[in-house]
DNA sequence: ATTTAGCACTCGATAGAATCGAGTGCTAGC
DNA sequence: GCTAGCACTCGATTCTATCGAGTGCTAAAT
């Protein structure tokens, strides 16, 4: 091969070298395997990776590279003289030494942010069409988990008697999120007091953070003393986000086709209905520093067929919320990746901006 | 045979004979063909049913008489030499004339009753667990639209300004409730204005029902007008229920296993996604009086496979939302529609003694 | 005029047997 | 160290045979 320009000492080719470790060549091998059984979702032959691979090699010497990987546990045979299928394991090299930049593909990414631009409206609305976004984008099912108010800024806090003994809490705040509690109180209280209480409460908190509210203020008055006391649970419950279900699940019928026993789409169908148990998995995978948990990798025994992949919401920098996804393990990581990253990101600064302008849109 | 005691005129046969039109004997072999399919999802022979009916038929005797049904459209034969299933004529039959009484069996009448003495807290929440527990009554997948605010008392209304532009309308119903709508001003309006209308608008709201609050308070401040006139759209929206989505979706997961076929599982719950054509068929099938919609009946494709029961809900005897259920057409039709009845009966009394007592539990 | 017993017939479902072929592990030679 | 070659495995596919639940029809029985 006679080089017949100079002019190009390392040409366009595009083979990213990435990992070591496991060996250049058996990465590749392994890393041809998973991309093909996730698209093909058919157990992967010596004699296709031959075929794929760049590197020129035999099926023959393909075949024993395979048994090495088949023995350091990143494939796995479901029966003698079939192709091989990654293990948990495999998957996890994968990821972790994606060849493929994990930035969303541009035609992609535009689509997000003309969404995000077209996007107007309550912030629940934003939240919900984001769930949407990211599961028809990926085709798999999503979980945006709303962030939290503890960064919030009180616009306005008020009391408002329902009955004698019950008094609505209402928190306004100055992204025009609203939320609310019920209080029950042990003795009838007349109106005129609760007002009271609320124009305390309201000159109190108004313009702080969710954070700085505790503790309230206090009121010669007793009765008034009274009100504010019974609030003050609430108002702690309503500052941790405990008070409303904050979690959207978008395109739960993607796991129909994700999945093809119908007992796998029962089981992973009826933990998404469980909405605590979705929001603490997906943050003790956030919290394992994780961005993908890969089968057994959350030691969630009904999601072990499952790969979640989370992205991580922030405002003003700290963690504030996330955004996830749910398919088979054999899931187009790179895509789906890229596309929760990109949501992740793209609906992270909207919520800034939102908080920092104030009001809706 | 002789009449050994003369005292039984007409013994405890628990032969209710409902249903004329269609002769009796005829109707009694549809009712057990329909009845066993609906157990076993297996076409029902001749034989099958000569044993299962009380009627000392032979095999032959009832197979001319199923070969009539057939021609007259309830059963039909997914090929020749299988025994036959009902068609949606078939079911409706069935439904129309069910022998067992539609009113729900006490243990589960039970179960509903215990379960809203025990539920207390926010509307939403007690709605969601409501059709939670029709899911779980029936194992079929539940709906449940919340009531339109029309008939509401409201406790108060306010104006809170976020943005120059823009300012968030709450609205406070005096059964706790809480509704919101963000309005955007043409031109940028000082706070002390909006607090001036808001001020205006809760004395004019305040203590009135919401379809008696339009036309809104005028004010001789042209700011304050031009506000309130901003406002008057979004008023209307809140007081029609189209601010928040209403839909409750219960145990989509049982799905999976009313349906075999996953194709059918994945369309029927992408249906399920889309809360406004659920709400609109369940309005629609209402409104044509019904209260099971089976396969064709409503004409809307992608459910054909489908049936739908609705128990409507009312306060203060006007339809006020609805509940629902979402299964095969072969479903347990006695056992779901009393589950719904139930529950939405339950759930009517006590969405109206929350209304009038006030707030929360 | 029904009802029923009897019978030939249909046709999906089930079970074996045969075959195919993608894939494997191993070995010997390049 | 790589590869060609080869015997071997084993699920998937196809074909055939058989089974049996169920049917429609007819002729006898009530």
């Amino acid at each position: 091969m006679p080089p017949s320009k100079s002019k190009r000492p390392v040409p366009a080719s595009s083979n990213t070298k990435t990992s070591p470790a496991l060996g250049e060549r058996r990465a590749s091998i392994l890393d041809a395997i998973v991309s093909r059984y996730i698209g093909t979702a058919q157990p992967v032959g010596s004699g296709q990776v031959a075929d794929a691979t760049g590197l020129h090699l035999s099926s023959a010497t393909i075949r024993s590279e395979m048994a090495q990987l088949e023995q350091e546990g990143y494939l796995a045979q479901p029966h003698t003289s079939a192709g091989r299928i990654p293990t948990d394991k495999g998957y996890r090299y994968f990821v972790d030494h994606l060849t493929t930049p994990t930035s969303a593909s541009t035609p992609e990414l535009k689509k997000v942010r003309t969404f995000f631009d077209e996007v107007h409206g309550e912030l629940e609305e934003v939240l919900e069409r984001s769930s949407t976004l990211l599961a028809d984008l990926t085709s798999y099912a999503s979980v945006v988990v709303a962030p939290g108010h503890t960064s919030s800024q009180v616009r306005s806090m008020q009391l408002v008697s329902l009955e004698p003994t019950s008094v609505l809490l209402l928190v306004i705040l100055s992204d025009g999120t609203v939320d609310k509690a019920t209080v029950t109180l042990d003795t009838p209280i007349e109106e005129a007091v609760v007002a009271e209480a609320s124009v305390l409460l309201d000159a109190h908190c108004r313009g702080r953070q969710m954070v700085d509210i505790s503790p309230l203020p206090s009121s010669n008055s007793p009765a008034v003393q009274a009100v504010l006391t019974a609030v003050q649970a609430s108002v702690i419950e309503v500052e941790q986000g405990a008070t409303n279900d904050h979690v959207f699940v978008g395109g739960p019928s993607k796991l129909a086709d994700a999945f093809d026993a119908v007992e796998t789409v029962r089981s992973v169908l009826s933990i998404l209905e469980e909405q605590l148990v979705v929001v603490s998995l997906l943050r003790d995978v956030l919290n394992s520093g994780l961005s993908v948990a890969i089968g057994q990798e959350h030691g969630f025994e009904p999601l072990a067929s499952c790969a979640v992949i989370v992205a991580p919401l922030s405002i003003d920098g700290k963690p504030a919320g996330a955004v996830g996804l749910l398919g088979p393990t054999r899931m187009q990581y790179p895509a789906a990746m890229a596309a929760a990253n990109a949501v992740g990101a793209e609906l992270s600064e909207r919520l800034n901006r939102r908080k920092n302008d104030g009001g809706a849109a």
